[in-house]
DNA sequence: TTTAATTACGTAAACGTTTTCGCGTTACAG
DNA sequence: CTGTAACGCGAAAACGTTTACGTAATTAAA
């Protein structure tokens, strides 16, 4: 705190000039190296480090970025969040997190700070509360960004998703295979692609074994565990289906407690099958049937992709990148 | 991008000079009211925002926090995250997120980049991988810094944390009253205040009860868990617990697991406890008897008291601030 | 040997704010 | 009418970098 260790600094102790010193911190072909070397020892010795909004204001480079999404209290984005700090920890950029709390409003409000020159770029998966395509329309010709797993299509941006449409329909015939005919859907995310993708899958799947679709069966996801636990119940009570396919994570412990409540028995009255990351699936009671994404690797992927990006590199022809999530039978489909 | 609107624009426009914008935009008692609103309309019409870069160089603020933690996919870290984004955002307060993935290494490099103006102050859970206790030390001089949960003790700075040893204490209890009378520990944090706190407390409520310790019966977490479900095994097989206190999450799916294996049923043969913030406790087979702490409050009380030092605000007396975690007993203690 | 090119460094402007200081105007007390 | 505040505003420096440009010294080409 005390004695400001500066460029100038450095150049003083050295008797060259500030210019040098920045050249040669930056490792300018300009500068021989046995300079380079005087300086950078010196800088090590009084522990220096550049002030970055001094170098963000000269060079209007950040080297952070920000990730905006709707929670990080959730296995998924969790997940992709330490994907996304091991990819950026490699690049040496730093990371600002923002929730939405699935508020459009707040996802405008957030991304709007950040076009300042705040972040070089941005990494988001957007709120599923409402339809925004046309604020992130406009925002993709401000600043860089990549969207992953909840997206919007037709947008010129690069966009990390998995195969929603392919993996709901091969959970859906996993359901059929064990013998289940009256299959509920759980739906979630309808306001976006990966919502309608999943959706889609399922229906298909159902035609294509001769199963007519039922709107009756179909439970849209609601704010508020206690609403969808009363929603699900009266589902089970009503209209006996004999599965329930549900299309994110937030349905499971509503579905598990309806089934409870209303003294069906998993898998033998009724089967459950979910998209989810729960690391402690097989630990439930009875272990949980999941689509597993590679939450993980998208962050990954959505990550690299912006780095490209930002280095001006070009994207290997494709925007749109798809990663394979994975079915992986438990108990709770029982066969 | 294209014509950046900055003061100077602003000032242009209004025919007034800069300092006069400024300072109207930080509503300074020296301007008028009548200039203030010419300057806030206008700035509105154009969508002005302030270089963050610009004002934290001039001024030596950033309106930016750093959260240092082990890992975000982690229940207990990824709620108190989002207990800190609430306090910052209610202060305007941006926050930058850092994985130290419990490597001690990591944690230095990124709180020493810190420390040249990008943030404000730091909020951190410390690594439990080694004890860091004499860097953190120094650290406290040179910034505001706030512990969360994973603190070390008798450091210059304020610190929260819960009711470990009494928790720990009551959990104990709980398990000797359900006749548990060869109870092991699985034990975590071991470098930490807070795993010695709950090891404390365990051991005290065994005394206190007349059961003798046995060094037998304590388990020490190891990375990775394959690893850990062999220990537990070997436990279980050699010395036959009737019961199971796991101080760390960790621990939950290869104590589980280990169970499984070796053919005990839960809770009839062996009781299992854990501190958890697994929101699926309840479904697990059996459910799970948790110590929930509380998580969200800490990232909340901890931001709180960051911001509290970052105004100059005096503290309210006391350094530590210590909330209550809650006992819920479910079916794997069974009584 | 002369000229051109290269190397190694310095000067100074610029990035967009905030803030100190000073100055002119008005209002009011004496 | 003079002196003194108070008010409203502007000029300019400062924050710590980066970088375009200039220049002297050395080397290579002619």
């Amino acid at each position: 705190m005390a004695e400001a260790v500066n460029i100038k600094r450095l150049a003083q102790e050295l008797n060259i000039s500030i210019a040098t010193v920045s050249k040669a911190l930056n490792d300018s072909y300009e500068i021989s190296l046995k300079t380079k070397n005087r300086v950078w020892d010196l800088a090590r010795e009084l522990n220096y480090t550049p002030n970055p909004a001094a170098s963000n204001l000269r060079s209007n480079k950040t080297k952070t970025i920000a990730v905006v999404i709707p929670f990080v209290a959730n296995n998924f984005f969790s997940l992709s969040i330490m994907g996304i700090e091991e990819i950026a920890r490699q690049y040496g950029y730093h990371v600002l997190i923002y929730q939405t709390h699935e508020n459009i409003e707040a996802e405008k409000a957030f991304t709007n700070s950040l076009l300042n020159g705040r972040v070089d770029g941005i990494l988001t998966s957007v709120s599923s509360s409402e339809d925004n395509r046309e604020y992130y329309a406009n925002l993709v010709k401000k600043i860089p960004l990549v969207f992953f797993d909840r997206v919007y299509e037709d947008l010129d941006a690069v966009k990390v998703t998995t195969d929603d449409y392919e993996i709901a329909y091969q959970a859906t015939e996993h359901l059929i295979d064990c013998g289940c005919t009256k299959i509920a859907y759980l739906f979630g995310l309808e306001n976006l692609p990966a919502g309608k993708a999943r959706f889609a899958g399922y229906l298909d799947a159902l035609k294509a074994h001769g199963i007519a679709p039922s709107a009756e069966l179909v439970v849209n996801y609601l704010d508020g565990e206690a609403l969808n636990l009363e929603q699900i119940k009266k589902l089970l009570e009503k209209f006996q289906p004999d599965a329930l396919f549900s299309s994110i994570e937030e349905f499971i412990i509503p579905a598990y407690c309806a089934c409870r409540e209303v003294g069906l028995q998993i898998p033998d009255d009724i089967k459950i099958l979910s998209f989810s990351n729960l690391s402690t699936a097989k630990l439930l009671s009875p272990s949980l049937t999941t689509i597993s994404q590679p939450a993980f690797e998208i962050g990954r992927e959505a990550a690299k992709c912006l780095f490209k990006i930002l280095h001006k590199k070009q994207l290997d022809d494709e925007q749109n990148i798809i990663l394979k999530s994975v079915l992986i039978k438990r108990e709770s489909t029982g066969c």
